[in-house]
DNA sequence: TTTTTATGACCGACGGTCAGTCAAAAGGAG
DNA sequence: CTCCTTTTGACTGACCGTCGGTCATAAAAA
């Protein structure tokens, strides 16, 4: 028998050879072709470790946020008060710098795929991950409120404090020229008027 | 001088026959030579009134939008209180009846085309609309203000609100079992509380 | 005859499939 | 242990069907 692979392993590094050209041509113009030249393998054999081509985006989206959330975390440990905490979650969603828009618009590329499909495991994936991040937002307000930073009814507004963030990422997704920064900065200090111990 | 044809009238002709097809097979499974079939014209004619196959998606989109507006404009004026006008404007997000979960799902299509494809066209039509929604709250907030309703600071909330609701159909369309409505009653409720002359 | 409109055969690109190849491991015979 | 056969999963790329889009040509109007 021929040494058995992992096949977990095997759609990572394909995945992960992927990444630069995926970046390069953006998802509707990424090919399998070019994806089995650039993992070195044959077409056919891609389709021992993905489903299909969305499977394909969805590994290497992965690779992304696993990367996205190395970053945030070391961010967040920076940050001093509360305020500065929550402005790392809307980060992403602010920034306009290039490094940055090449990654917002790859979110958008996979929200895409998302949003066509109807995909169980993807919407999954979505809420497990909001999840997670609701929690952690949860955390930051709570300690907040234990540092005698916020009131506590802050706790109230976490809820909607991830709505609001959802809304911005659709919003300079579909719109033109959304100034996401100013929206931010209106709602957090409106918020942090109510919330906030003076 | 042959005989002149409004390409404009044609175009949405030609997208009126197909909105059936695509409520049942969706944009994805939607081919060129079903819509020709549909609106009884060849293959080749589609494209003297419509650029691309996500042209024809964006007009019937349009048509859906209009009578969208229609229905709204009618809930609005039967709505009492600015509390009941608000809803109007989260009905679509909201309702889970199969009706709307029809064309909800529509909309999910249709900004996953949007989303995929960066088209200045479709962000500045996206704005618009977004605007002239946001002037709608706008006068709704300032009527109940005027009524005694609302407490003037209510003014303040008017843009958080729309990219509340934002957030809360992106949530519905990429999260599993996302309820909507209950976020939207927190939130009112809890804006309610600090705006409303008590 | 000229100009506009309509057409559907055709094209090329692409996602996905499958019959067949290959190499390594297992197992048996000597 | 060694040689040989068998087994099996990895791998491949030619091929297929589909589909968006084009273009040479026809039809129709003026």
């Amino acid at each position: 028998m021929p040494k058995i692979v992992n096949k977990d392993e095997k759609r990572r590094t394909i995945a992960l050879s992927c990444v630069p050209l995926l970046e390069e041509v953006g998802i509707k113009k990424l090919t399998i072709a070019q994806v089995a030249k650039k993992a070195g393998i044959g077409k056919g054999t891609i389709y021992e470790y993905f489903e299909n081509k969305d499977d394909i985006i969805f590994e290497i989206i992965n690779i992304h946020i696993e990367n996205h959330d190395l970053e945030f975390f070391n961010k967040i440990k920076e940050a001093k008060s509360t305020k500065d905490k929550i402005a790392c979650f809307f980060y992403f969603v602010i920034n306009k710098s290039e490094e940055n828009t090449k990654h917002f618009n790859g979110y958008r590329e996979y929200l895409s795929v998302v949003l066509s499909n109807d995909n169980e495991a993807y919407l999954e994936f979505n809420s497990n991950r909001d999840c997670f991040l609701l929690d952690e937002m949860k955390n930051i307000i709570d300690e907040g409120i234990k540092n005698k930073e916020l009131l506590p009814i802050a706790i109230k507004f976490v809820d909607s404090l991830m709505v609001f963030h959802k809304g911005l990422v659709l919003l300079r997704m579909s719109t033109k020229d959304y100034d996401a920064k100013k929206s931010f900065e209106d709602y957090i200090n409106n918020l942090f008027d109510l919330i906030e111990v003076k």
